[in-house]
DNA sequence: AATGAATGAGTTTTCATTCAT
DNA sequence: CATGAATGAAAACTCATTCAT
């Protein structure tokens, strides 16, 4: 099913910038052909159909973030969360990431009518969550973090995160001050988390954490 | 170009109901003619094209929804401010109001796509934010709330409430204890909104709410 | 199967003008009734299908043209052949005549499809030839005119008088010296008419002829 | 957008099969896609709107059109000018041939409406009139023919030749002796074209010519 | 490995016509 | 008389998929 492996990531690639120019809904296989500059035929031969293609899409940048996420497990709680936190902040004018965002958006829309794709969706979901939880259920363990049930926080933490994200893609930057996921990044900062660190425990700020981000993105 | 208000809502609801069944990426003009019982072809004549039809539909309900939200500005802060996040609180096991959402969302993801659309999202958004926003600002006038940035506290609950929804929706319900908007909502109150109130400010509970809620839809 | 004379005249109008506005091959039901400005119910009340409708219009605007061409049977041969030939020139400026003859032209392409169509068209073009050869059997029988076969003599005449128009109507005025028209009815008189002429017949300028022409126009 | 010549050999040869079985007003891409026996989606995936199609065909049969007018300039004028006049002859019993020019005739009338039809439909014109306009000027320079205008002869031969052939596809056979192009020919020939000639130049009869040019196809 | 040709099933849209009022 | 509502049949066009080469 699978060829060489440059081949499968153009197809993927172009994908990906289908999804951003076109939207899930109006994706075609010849938009994704167009965009990697194949034959649909081509696309064919190396998956069978165009949800096996989608499919192939989602693990791929699935696995991708999943390994981002990973690897961090050595550093105090307090920066994790942060930096799990500081993930989610982006620019309107990064009109690239918003893109990659958007495409994802829409394959979580038809999650519900696509079982392999909601799948996918549920184990990516499950990992972002329970990464959460982990640092948190971490810092009340190590007192770093006041006690609170670790899982129900996750869930706000992700809801917030995913929610700011979503309306920042879908509906443009409306915001005065900063983009509408920094705004409520720094507002959880400040109304969640703060409240939650331990007597004498200081966390970086975000613009430290967001500078590091930078910094990591443009070694890879 | 709308007949009878009873036939255009005839077809509207149809539009709801196919919306529900099929999702927004695979709905046709053949599945809306089904649902209402009538053939293609009337749709056509009512509405000139697809697009018209579901630009109709979305006017439609974000009118209903923002006739909902008015008509509330009599009672104290706290209160339409509970009443506000447990508007967002949904079961599972209410299908309906899940596939619907999820239609939503499917628009949403069409917005950067679709001009009419967006401009509708839009609207519904900015309707949205501010109601939070001037319920927030009411409280801290008149002291019943701390004094806070109203439109960033605005943002981070809209966030939450809208990530909540878009995960319950689209991930099904993986929650251990019970959905996860209400997970989400009962968190916002204890974490954010809590925090807020003024001294010797009590606010309702959230079922007592939701119980005036349910009551509220009966009767309609 | 007909009303009121008025409606039926407005109708048929409304024919006249939709067929010079959108064409045969593209004209709807829906274009007549825009036209003058009724329903397309109205239209099948009054005639029972479009085409119906379409062959009333041809009867009409036939029957107006044999009224035409009538009466004048009178006047000397020279004269009258001048006057046939006269009535076929138009200005390329006269868009409403020229919108006529085209709406016209293309129910003729029409006729080999339709049965009704192409009775009317045969009758009209027999009344049109006949006419044309009972002038040039006038003259030759008085001496007037040379002694011809009037059956060919009027089939070169017709095919040339149409052949001019038509192209007039399709292919606009690209002519340096007047209107396609004009040019072959005076090339027909100077070529075929005057050498046609017995010794001492004198016949009516083109000029002259048009100009009566124009003042029966006015006075109907 | 064009693949084999063969292949879009055979589409256009359906169109042309299918403009003489249904005429233009009620051409589908079914009734082309029946005569070529290949399926509609073909169609379109060869020409990308019914509209291109035809316009595709229109261009072949005038680039074939023009080619056959060319090439015979070494002849002398007026051999070329009965030539010329022949090629227009036709018998009622050529089915084939007659509803070819009839489909040529609706393309005609659908001109002023489309705009890309229409330009095509100029270029023939100015194609045809200048050949007979130039044959003209060839033998009048000559000495073969009397000094007259070419350019306004030419339109008269043509508006002729034209009127006769659409009168005879669109009326049928009703001409006692002979088609009607037949008599037509004849007739400008004995009654404009020989006064034409100057002294001691004698033309070529209609029948030789005629018989010329089925051999000159038979070949091809 | 790669492509152009080909297609069937389906999609939106059009339109003459009918019917209840 | 006159109309708006309604529809079935058919139109152009789309698109994932297959196949021969």
């Amino acid at each position: 099913m699978s060829g060489t492996a440059t081949d499968d990531d153009e197809i993927l690639d172009g994908v990906y910038r289908a999804l951003c120019n076109h939207g899930y809904a109006d994706l075609t296989m010849q938009d994704i052909a167009d965009e990697c500059e194949k034959s649909t035929s081509l696309l064919h031969y190396h998956y069978d159909t165009k949800d096996d293609l989608l499919v192939a899409f989602l693990d791929g940048i699935i696995t991708d973030y999943e390994q981002r996420l990973a690897g961090e497990t050595e550093r105090p709680p307090e920066q994790r969360l942060v930096t799990f936190l500081a993930r989610f902040v982006f620019e309107p004018s990064e009109g690239h990431r918003e893109s990659f965002h958007l495409a994802l958006l829409e394959m979580r829309s038809q999650g519900p009518f696509d079982e392999r794709i909601r799948d996918r969706l549920e184990r990516s979901d499950t990992v972002l969550r329970e990464t959460a939880a982990e640092i948190l259920r971490d810092g009340v363990e190590t007192g770093v973090f006041d006690p609170v049930d670790p899982d129900r926080t996750a869930a706000l933490l992700v809801a917030a995160l995913d929610g700011a994200r979503t309306r920042q893609i879908t509906l443009g930057d409306g915001q005065p001050d900063g983009s509408y996921t920094r705004v409520v990044v720094e507002e959880l900062l400040a109304q969640v988390v703060d409240p939650l660190l331990g007597a004498g425990v200081d966390r970086p700020t975000l613009d430290t954490v967001l500078g590091d981000l930078e910094r990591d993105e443009e070694r890879s």
